[in-house]
DNA sequence: CGGTAAGCGAGACGGTACGTCGCGTCTTAAG
DNA sequence: CTTAAGACGCGACGTACCGTCTCGCTTACCG
């Protein structure tokens, strides 16, 4: 089958190690953030040399892109039932996942990259992103078939929406209720 | 009027280099972005010895924060009598200010730094947004006065759901269209 | 007789792989000298694994030890009936071995180490210089035999001396004649 | 005077900085050896940045090779009024510089280096070799003045024999006796 | 003649040192 | 008392070798 899979020589590169990288990198992502992150904090966190890095990623940027894509979990369709009993499962998981010192240094690295590398955004988009849009317009159809919203909303534009607020909520908090509660005023408001 | 400003004694700081600090900062952020900026790079650029910038600025992020300061424009109220002719003004003017490679790195300093930092982001918001989101607030109430729209509409989040779809879209670019044009597409749906 | 030679199990050690490691070693000696020759570099060169190397030597110390070990060539003792006729072969072989950047490199590395290890010094004195010395001692005697010099010359202490000039002169070039003209006349000082 | 002495502009280099860094320089080159000294430990020891040894040095060899330079002490030409009296002065002088720890790893470092870069070599030449054999010039005039020796005697290249048996002594210890015994026995045969 | 044990090439591994760059501070002389 | 210049201590960067450790193969011998 893959014929070209097991043909390369030499010692294979430790998925151990590997793992130990990624986790190390995230660990310290979390706790520090990405400017004082060093390669060789990373590298001794993970009881690793600093080459076994350096092989596998070219700068600090690329590793921890590749640290971010592994922790991206399974995108699940909520099913409950209801219009908002979807929505507040969807929002309750993405604020668990972005409203950590981990979602801010990710996000914050994903613009601060767009800016110079707009494919790093782009890959955030693609891989991230787009799915949740679409397992969100899933949500939009049986509210619309169930007829709880009208047919003509278009579900992209109210995921952006509400992606838009939550990133805005993130980084400014403009209100002092609990930012679930937020949102889902501006939710309730979009879908009127 | 100002009888302490000629008092102290010695050289007056030098205007000249002041405003070349901070255009020369502004230069090379758009240029290279935050984080490859260098304070001898600034200096070097601006004709400047680095203590004159650390006379002034007790770092980087200082520096950076008040040459972003500096080039915030006057905040004008568009009057041209219906709403959507208003909002056309705010949005052309946000987009302007915003869809630049200092625009980008700017916000991606601002979420950056509201991590490890968030009074960083609460001055951003204090200075730039809030009264920005004051202005638009008069705005909505003319066009409530006018019965263009509901009058319980909340023009703070109305105002924060933009701002969202904008910092959203910059960063993603989630559509083909130009990004007035989907902005305004967003705005719609929100105002019904 | 080496009952045992035969014995052990196993793919035996390839003398083609050897003398190529050797070959390359003394190759990259003499082309960058003992510092800049990387281990990896000898085997990229032998087309070698480093496991080879390493197999047969400890450290680069020894590899590099071994690989001159390698090169030293039959001493014979010069019988030309005159004294002079003698050490003129003498010299010309001397300098014609050391006067090489292969030559130079080896020298140094000897010094060099024999401040850290004595004995490795020891063995260039026990391997290359002893038989020399001995040889010169027939060489001599046989021109004590002919009257050509007194009988009770030290040719040891006239050996040492030799020795040291043309290191000496090797390292320094304290004169702008050809080398061997030089030794030839400290020779000639020494004898009289 | 020296026009061009005090006109440049800026911090000048520490004096005290540089003093440390030559201090710890030699300090380590006699405890651990030219290839196990790292600038690192160098600096560290000094209580200097890195940064401060590599704007003076582009790298460790001219570190190490103005190291050296720095401890050259003043010839003194001896007088004790008899021409072995003179030499045992010399010798013993030479023996004590040259037959230290410090002493043969920078004879190690002048040979290696003489290999690929004959200037350095040559500096110790022209720098310390040269002076001494001036020196000598001076005992030996002196001597033939009392005829203890005879006119015609050559005194550069009697310097010359005796420098190269001592380096050869130094490197390959060929007899039991202690050094200086050796070398006088040695200077002893060539002058007859 | 097929098993077994060492050798082989390739190359990944945990380290150490390298030489460079930027930070924010300090020290000059010049104004 | 500020300025331009630039040295300072520090610490991270990404590279190059070190000597060790797997890998999946030969390659020879021995039972």
């Amino acid at each position: 089958m893959n014929e070209s899979a097991k043909k390369q020589p030499g010692r294979p590169r430790s998925a151990q190690s590997h793992q130990a990288i990624l986790q190390s990198t995230l660990d310290l992502l979390a706790q520090v953030g990405y400017e004082r992150v060093s390669i060789d904090a990373i590298a001794t966190h993970a009881g690793v040399g600093k080459t076994t890095i350096y092989r596998r990623y070219r700068s600090k940027e690329e590793l921890v892109a590749d640290a971010i894509e592994s922790l991206r979990e399974e995108i699940e369709i909520p099913e409950t039932g209801t219009l908002w009993g979807d929505l507040d499962c969807i929002i309750e998981s993405a604020v668990k996942t972005t409203l950590t010192p981990l979602g801010r240094q990710i996000l914050a690295m994903i613009i601060g990259a767009a800016s110079s590398s707009p494919q790093f955004a782009q890959v955030y988009w693609t891989k991230y992103l787009q799915p949740r849009r679409q397992a969100f317009h899933v949500v939009i159809e049986r509210a619309k078939a169930r007829y709880e919203i009208q047919a003509e909303t278009d579900s992209d534009m109210v995921f952006d929406l509400i992606s838009g607020i939550m990133l805005y909520a993130l980084v400014f908090q403009p209100s002092n209720e609990p930012v679930e509660v937020y949102i889902r005023r501006a939710i309730d408001l979009i879908l009127k």
